[in-house]
DNA sequence: TTCAAAATTCGATATATTCGATATATCAAT
DNA sequence: ATTGATATATCGAATATATCGAATTTTGAA
């Protein structure tokens, strides 16, 4: 039961270089170093690790299924290191995994505040769309996720309310306001609706809700950004739907205007997701306090 | 952060052992190499481990204070090196504080399914007084306790039921029948009442019972195990006190014969504990399902 | 086939670990 | 204060291990 963080650590940049000889650039070894160090960790743990594909390395299913047990040898190893140094000084790294709309208009508190706490950790956010965040935070790839609320959840994963929003249908003040019933049921209107991600979660709810009351748009346009999204809006190429966090500003200045619909009253939430089996390190701890700091300021 | 398992190892050996030389003679080295190994560990922590304390080496505070983090180190490299090994060839240890008495009369099946469904994992068993049990679980120095109910435990502990037993008055079957009426208060019994642990958790409860009775007996008679005291009784050297499951074989065969009292309507639980915030490995999983199937099994 | 990229092998050498002997420190008994 | 027993520290030599660099192998793509 002989073993070394320095294996360890070259174990895990190999993965996370994609080669040997980037792992061993990136550590300062010669890439002969790398190939002995894992062949003495391999010898250590008595498993293979990798496996040669062609001339790719691959992860064995022994290699990734230890991986866990890796990550708590480095993990504690780091917490030692970090011992009795203060907030403003630990390092390490939180994995965060975001859907874009939400990154933008909401986190940016988060972001600031983080940075200021512990400028020494490594903030490194994945930004998904809302379907792949709870698989995210399953698989490991991220420490915290947030996301839309759904009505289901494995039960390994932990999940607490973030904050509120609305799904809103905007529109430009210079649209047509004749056109903007979007409350009395089978219509067809004669404009698009814009979107960013045809299969995300808002859309999906306002979908549901105009098929169910029968109102038909001209087409589709899918655009690039949720940016993108509301200047097309503005130049009156059509409507979109949004969450309300990402239109604040433009709604209080008039560059965008509210259209009414049914789905106004609801409420949504925003959560945060981890994993039940995790510990939670002083760096995860952390980001969560701050999480629950920026639901209490808004 | 370069950190081996090798000078773990020879740290929690030291103190388990007590002393540098008798970690040395475990471990198969010269006590000067524990001592290189220690202040080359002391040096990659950057932290003081042991000062002297006269002849004595003495774990620092941030000894104490990183201990969680060598452990789950440690930990990770176990299971490392049990994995892909069947539950009856993985190795570790598991550390449990059980009362004697318990230990004696109802923990041979769970021990005997233990060792029968995983031979290689070390069961290190602490008998210690009621107590105890409950600090050793906060120390770390015993992975699962198991005692008697209390009315409040600390919130580091998850407690749950194991099974129930009563207290009870024994004597001998040639004890003067018409002395043991202890029901009617305010009596003078002319025999002794003979206990293992004056302090123990089941004289505690009778003395209340008696106090509020006011029955008084001779005098209190110690003797060192429970087996003893259940000879004294035979013998009609006196009374004692006893749970129920440690007698009762000898009710059965009548060589002890039940005295009644109105505690012999309370039930009284047993309850198995552990640490909250303790990661629950492999081995402590089974220990856990072991004894949930021996209270099913009673 | 030939080239380029990536991993392995192997001998030389620098570095690290361990041992054994000895030194030092502490406590307790005299 | 002296002495003996016990415990840890130090140091040099022997041994073991890690790293490099050069030569070699493997493989996919041109």
């Amino acid at each position: 039961m002989r073993m070394n963080t320095k294996n360890l650590i070259t174990f895990k940049t190999i993965l996370e270089m994609g080669s040997f000889q980037k792992a061993a650039d990136k550590l300062g070894y010669t890439q002969s170093t790398v190939t002995f160090q894992i062949k003495q960790l391999e010898e250590e743990l008595e498993l293979e690790l990798f496996e040669k594909i062609g001339r790719r390395m691959e992860l064995t299913q022994a290699g990734k299924d230890i991986m866990p047990y890796v990550d708590m040898i480095l993990q504690g190893a780091e917490q030692i290191s970090n011992y009795g140094k203060s907030l403003s000084e630990i390092s390490g790294t939180i994995k965060l995994a975001i859907p874009d709309s939400i990154l933008i208009y909401t986190m940016q508190p988060f972001i600031q505040a983080f940075r200021h706490e512990a400028p020494n950790i490594q903030l490194v956010i994945h930004s998904l769309q809302a379907g792949q965040i709870i698989q995210a935070v399953m698989d490991g790839i991220a420490d915290i996720g947030i996301n839309c609320e759904k009505d289901n959840y494995p039960d390994t994963i932990i999940h607490n309310n973030l904050g509120t929003y609305r799904i809103l249908l905007v529109a430009s003040p210079f649209m047509d306001r004749g056109l903007l019933d979007f409350v009395t049921p089978h219509q067809r209107k004669p404009f698009s609706l814009i979107c960013n991600e045809p299969d995300g979660y808002y859309q999906l709810e306002m979908n549901k809700y105009l098929d169910k009351k029968d109102i038909v748009l001209n087409q589709y346009m899918k655009v690039q950004s949720i940016e993108a999204v509301k200047r097309c809006v503005m130049n009156n190429l059509g409507i979109a739907v949004v969450p309300s966090y990402s239109v604040e500003e433009e709604l209080k200045n008039g560059a965008l205007i509210p259209i009414k619909t049914e789905l106004d009253e609801k409420i949504y939430n925003a959560i945060y997701v981890y994993h039940k089996n995790k510990w939670i390190s002083p760096q995860m701890k952390l980001a969560l306090d701050l999480l629950i700091k920026l639901k209490a300021d808004c």
